[in-house]
DNA sequence: TAAAGTCGAGTGGTCAGACCACTTTGTAAT
DNA sequence: ATTACAAAGTGGTCTGACCACTCGACTTTA
C-alpha cells in the first residue's frame, strides 16, 4: 500500500522531471542533455521509459535528437506538432472556428493596444508599411504579426503564432486589391490612434476574407 | 544514397501510420485501439516503439490509456494542446504581467461578443446574477467564466482557463463594495447590449484591482 | 436458481539486455 | 604533421520477461 509506488502515469513524472533538470541545469538552446543512459541511471527508472518521455517532448519539437550525437534542447518553433494536430483536431469544423475566432480576438486586440499607446503613433514602421502596401506586395501576416510584436506581450505572440498555424491560413495568400486599400486605411487609422475606426476596418476586411473564401 | 534507408524517424513514421489505422478503421471518439501487442505486429515493428509513438499521443492528449484495459481514442474537443503548449510556453515567460493581460484580453472580448449577440441580451442567467450580487457574495470568477461560457468559443474558454489558473489571481477573493457595485453595472449593460460602457466599466474595475493589489 | 467468489486471459507499465547505425574522438601508422 | 583506423559513446530498435490491473467466464456456495 505504498501510495507514492502507485505512481500513475510514470512516465508523465518522467516527462516532468526532465523539464526540471532543463531547467535546473539551464541548458541553453541547442545545447545537449545528457544521454538516455545516463538519465535513465540519475532518474532511476529504465532506458525505455526514459525515450517514451523523450519522444513525447520531441513530437512537441521541445528537444532534437541526433543518431549518434545526443539530444539537444530545441528551439520550439518547429512544426511537427500541427501537422500531428491538424489531423486529429481539426477535422472538427466547430474547433477550426474557434482557432480563426482567437486568433482574431488577439488581433483587434493588439489593433486597440497600439492605438491607445501615445509612442506607436507616429511610429515608422507604419509608412514603411504603408509605402510597401502601395508599391509592391505585401503579405498581411507580415502586418499583423509586426503589430502584435509591437504590443510586446510575447505570451499573445506566441499563442498567435500557434493558432496562426493551425488555421488553414488564408493569410499566405497575396492580398487582393480590396484588401490592400482596406488595409492601407487600416494603418493610417492605426497612425491617427483612431481605435474605433481601425476595428471597424478590420472587420470590414474579415467580411471581405469571408465572402471571398467560399 | 539509399533514401529510404535513411531511416527518417520509425517512430515518427509509426505515429503517421497510427493515423492512418485511426481513420482508416473508423475507430470512434472514445472507441478502443488495438493492444499495443497486436499493433507491433500489424506494423511489422517492436512494441517498444509502438509504445513511444502512443505515449507521445497520449501527452498530446489525443488518445487515453487505461492500464488493463486498453487504449482508447478521446475526445478531440478536450484536448490537451493548450496545457501542454502552455507548459513550455510559460516557463520562460515569468512575466505575470504578459499572462494577465492577454487573460484580460480574452475577458474583454468575450464581453463584446456577448452585448453584439442579441439572443444573450435577455438571458435570464444575467438577472440571477445581478440577484445574487445584491444579495449575496458572488465571485466574480464565476461571472467571468459564465460569460466565456457563453460565447461558445471552446479554445477561448480552455486557454482563459489555464492562465487563470497561472495568474496569482485575485479572482477568488470576496468582491469588495466597490467592485461589487461595478459588475452590478456591467451586466446591466451587458443586458442592455451597451458594449461600450460595459467595456469601460471594465476597465474601471481592472484599474481598480490594481490599486488595491498593492 | 441465483448470488458470491475465484481464476485466468488480456492489457498496459516497466525493466534489462542485446544488437545496429552513426558520430566523435583518440591513437597508431605513415 | 597527416592520415587511417579502431574504440567509445549515442540514439534506434527489438526481444523477452515480469508486474499490476481489468474483465469475463467459471466454479462454488447459499
Amino acid at each position: 500500500m505504498n501510495p507514492e509506488k502507485n505512481s500513475p502515469k510514470m512516465f508523465l513524472e518522467t516527462v516532468k522531471k526532465l523539464r526540471e533538470i532543463i531547467q535546473e541545469t539551464k541548458v541553453p538552446i541547442g545545447g545537449k542533455l545528457p544521454s538516455e543512459r545516463v538519465l535513465a541511471e540519475q532518474l532511476q527508472v529504465g532506458r525505455s521509459t526514459i525515450r517514451e518521455a523523450l519522444r513525447s517532448l520531441e513530437l512537441l519539437g521541445l528537444i532534437e535528437t541526433r543518431r549518434g550525437e545526443g539530444t539537444f534542447l530545441s528551439d520550439y518553433r518547429k512544426h511537427q506538432l500541427v501537422e500531428v494536430l491538424s489531423t486529429f483536431i481539426l477535422q472538427d469544423i466547430k474547433t477550426y472556428e474557434d482557432v480563426n475566432e482567437t486568433r482574431q480576438t488577439l488581433e483587434k486586440d493588439a489593433i486597440r493596444v497600439i492605438c491607445q499607446k501615445d509612442k506607436f503613433k507616429q511610429h515608422r514602421i507604419w509608412d514603411g508599411f504603408l509605402l510597401k502596401l502601395r508599391e509592391e506586395q505585401v503579405i498581411r501576416e507580415e502586418i499583423i504579426r509586426e503589430i502584435i510584436v509591437l504590443v510586446g506581450n510575447r505570451l499573445t505572440l506566441k499563442i498567435w503564432f500557434l493558432l496562426k498555424q493551425f488555421a488553414g491560413d488564408p493569410y499566405v495568400k497575396e492580398m487582393s486589391m480590396d484588401e490592400t486599400t482596406i488595409w492601407i486605411e487600416i494603418l493610417e487609422n492605426v497612425k491617427n490612434g483612431d481605435e474605433y475606426k481601425a476595428i471597424s476596418l478590420y472587420n470590414q476586411w474579415l467580411l471581405l476574407m469571408n465572402r471571398s473564401e467560399v
